[in-house]
DNA sequence: TCGTTAATAT
DNA sequence: CATATTAACG
């Protein structure tokens, strides 16, 4: 069923410096947060993708300007009241490590399957559709039908992957809150991912935990191939979270980021699309070599209107796995579901 | 309602 | 088999 769809979208913001007056801090906040003009209209929306398949629709209104732009200032309003709940975490710097910033979100929407191929010129490669039989789906749109981009929403959400760059961001944020107000609300809202919902976050969480778990267990550490995604990320230092109310913590901060642009330097990082392989499966670090040797271009649509955001993004889908950045490969995908990669570059 | 944890799906 | 989603429970 569920074909597979990839969106990226984008919308993270980011943070820079500490500051200390709540006011300040907010201020700064906001000047980092997308703001309606830049969060720019996803691309597409995820749609499910057999509906679109079948019906061979584009999705539809999916978010409008005013959607998100209301997003986000609930957003805004959320994290407000955090901010000055959650005491003091110095935002810091993001990544010092790898002296990159959050970019922006980007989810990607693609269809890969089942998507709006009609146009397509020689997509003929379909991959079969399981017989429709009944695959058409009875369940049109008919139910509820609010065209508000809520019932989109509703419908069924295709398959989030964690990219790294999501899942730094996740870390990130994760570390910055301490173990103790990490919880999936708290996270999701400061990661302000557009699409990110709540329990996309507690899976995440989930695993993480016990990612973290497994690894204070055995021994120093020593990623294990396993965890390619986890094995990535710095492990935060699980401090206990002290903080509660008052004011600094133990904690060090992480930023959260905010304006920057990203200078867009030869790096190569670009917010495009390396959807060629690598979803994630990295055994060490990075490095980001996405050679381009890829062979299978999508068009990410990404409309990223922001200007300064970063953008790291979302993406739903699936996609060939991964193979090897540097030379490794993993064995096993025998029939992977579907993934998408997404550009990372963290 | 939200956060966890277990089960189920892909 | 790994990872994400859905269901169940406190």
């Amino acid at each position: 069923m569920g074909e597979e769809v990839k969106m990226t979208e984008c919308e993270i913001n980011d943070g820079e410096d500490n500051i200390n007056g709540d006011d300040e801090r907010i201020a700064v906040w906001e000047m980092g947060l997308p703001t309606p003009d830049d969060l720019t209209p996803l691309s597409q929306l995820l749609i499910p993708p057999e509906l679109a398949s079948a019906f061979s629709i584009c999705p539809e209104p999916h978010r409008t300007p005013l959607d998100v732009n209301r997003a986000s200032q609930t957003t805004l309003s959320n994290i407000r009241g955090q901010l000055n709940v959650l005491s003091s975490n110095n935002f810091k710097s993001f990544n010092e490590t790898t002296g990159q910033t959050h970019d922006p979100i980007v989810v990607d929407l693609d269809n890969k399957t089942g998507a709006v191929e009609r146009d397509g010129p020689g997509s003929e490669a379909r991959k079969l559709r399981r017989v429709d039989s009944e695959e058409a789906d009875s369940r049109t749109e008919n139910s509820a039908e609010d065209p508000s981009s809520e019932a989109a929403r509703a419908l069924k959400r295709p398959r989030l992957v964690w990219t790294p760059q999501l899942h730094k961001r996740f870390v990130d944020v994760v570390g910055h809150l301490g173990i103790k107000n990490a919880v999936p609300k708290t996270i999701m809202q400061l990661m302000n991912v557009e699409g990110l919902t709540r329990e996309n976050v507690a899976s995440h969480l989930q695993k993480y935990r016990l990612y973290l778990k497994r690894m204070q267990g055995l021994s120093s550490d020593g990623p294990s191939a396993s965890d390619q995604l986890f094995a990535s990320t710095p492990l935060p230092q699980s401090l206990p979270e002290s903080s509660g109310g008052g004011g600094g913590n133990g904690n060090f901060g992480m930023p959260i980021p905010m304006p920057y642009h990203h200078t867009a330097t030869a790096g190569g990082m670009m917010p495009m699309p390396v959807y060629g392989h690598m979803g994630m499966q990295m055994g060490n670090n990075n490095g980001h070599n996405n050679s381009s040797s890829g062979n299978h271009q999508h068009h990410q649509v990404s409309i990223n209107g922001h200007q300064n955001g970063y953008s790291g993004n979302i993406a739903y889908g699936h996609m060939f796995q991964q193979r090897d950045w540097n030379g490794n490969h993993y064995g096993s995908y025998t029939h992977h579901p579907h993934q998408v990669a997404p550009n990372d570059n963290m």
